[in-house]
DNA sequence: CAGTGGTCTAGACCACCCC
DNA sequence: GGGTGGTCTAGACCACTGA
């Protein structure tokens, strides 16, 4: 009843998606080339300018580049504090050598700021919060609150995030989602350090740091995260390119 | 000599491009629709695959939205302390009821920091700084570098950026380049008030603020301008929508 | 029902790269 | 010269909107 949410997608979304995983698994790794247009649409049984339009999403993702001439290739990976984020995708993976322990374990409770930011009628969240390490540092500190979905918690939601934990809430989250997400809007700010954050992320009080607060909408817009996360500006920047007129 | 860089630009592209400007001259102000595709199509003389490219840059920068079966539409404008970068040509030209006004005129001088980042030879840069103000209110400080460019600078560029200009410094200096900009990278991160930028900025020293710094390359892949912006996290906050899986 | 945007195909020409 | 990505066309079918 109502919508199944389980419309088909776009061919060129399945096989954008596909290349992604692909990617991940590191089918095409060390700068190697990925197959070109016309072989790609062989393989599918696609025209090329389905394969075009995969392709071109990848690119608008940053997570490959084209050479007239030459072909298409992996992205090279940012390093150390720069950070890129250009697909939903990147968000429900940790990067490599990331991870991350919690500081308050997961409890429902009132809060009227938060349940308003996910637009909810009543006043009750879900909230946790942990601290992410990178390269064993602490970089960051992270705090969620998710709303009451139909769907029980999935139980094993901070087991799932311990200190070695390699998921995100959301990668972990969206398994147990009837709509998966699909957008993600976040504002960035500047805040400074009070003294419980200052104690997590072993900076001075009053240390300034970056505030980002991101808020993830299924397809339905119903939001079903709301994750504030303060980092230490020596260790991580936040970056992002624009370009093509 | 050398390349002339006047390639003509691919047609949707110089679509996108006029209908950017017609939308910024108000001609489809207050939501309404722009015209459908096949009007475009016709008028232009194009086929609708074209036009579908154009379009396509224009929803991708968040400047229209689409909704099938109804039509095309400008996007609501940002209020208050939101800002939404989505095309480079957001940045050259300030939004409404916002001003600059300098607080150091420009100077040639070494710098060896800002060179490296603009990847030049000399350690020569020429420096401006103003102050960024809107509804009368200040809410950021902008220190600009320019590299030594081959053409003399435009005389006029602090003239044009007076109390009461509307553009920025990469719309003043755009016009005088022979290779457009055509890619901006930034990077936001964190940092506390020193002294000076408290005076300017009006606020406590050690502060907690927003710093961006925006590198503009030209077509040739050379670095035109470094803009390091500290900006009132009470002022403003960088938005960005990321989106459709 | 006509109109809209979303998708996909089949084919073409171009500039560029590399052999 | 063959292969690559970039661009453009002409036509088609679909789901959705709104009169």
């Amino acid at each position: 009843m109502g919508d199944p949410g389980d419309e088909p997608a776009p061919v060129h979304r399945r096989l954008s998606h596909a290349l992604r995983e692909q990617i991940a698994a590191g089918h095409f790794g060390g700068g190697r080339r990925l197959p070109t247009d016309f072989e790609l649409a062989e393989e599918y049984g696609l025209s090329r300018q389905t394969v075009r339009r995969a392709f071109h999403d990848l690119v608008a993702g940053g997570l490959v580049y084209r050479v007239p001439g030459k072909g298409t290739f992996v992205a090279e990976q940012e390093t150390s504090r720069l950070r890129r984020l250009g697909a939903i995708e990147d968000l429900t993976n940790l990067p490599a050598d990331t991870t991350t322990e919690i500081v308050a374990p997961l409890r429902r409770r009132a809060d009227i700021e938060a349940a308003g930011r996910l637009r909810l009628d009543s006043d009750f969240v879900s909230t946790v919060a942990y601290v992410r390490r990178h390269a064993g540092i602490v970089f960051a500190m992270t705090i969620v609150h998710l709303p009451d979905l139909g769907v029980q918690l999935p139980s094993g939601i901070e087991s799932e995030l311990g200190t070695t934990g390699v998921h995100t809430v959301i990668g972990v989250l969206e398994r147990h989602l009837v709509s998966p997400v699909v957008e993600l809007v976040q504002s960035i700010t500047a805040a400074t350090a009070a003294e419980e954050m200052a104690h997590h992320l072993g900076c001075p009080i009053g240390h300034g740091l970056l505030r980002a607060d991101r808020l993830y909408l299924d397809s339905d817009g119903r939001a079903v995260e709301l994750a504030i996360t303060h980092f230490l500006p020596e260790h991580y920047t936040h970056r992002t390119t624009i370009g093509r007129w």
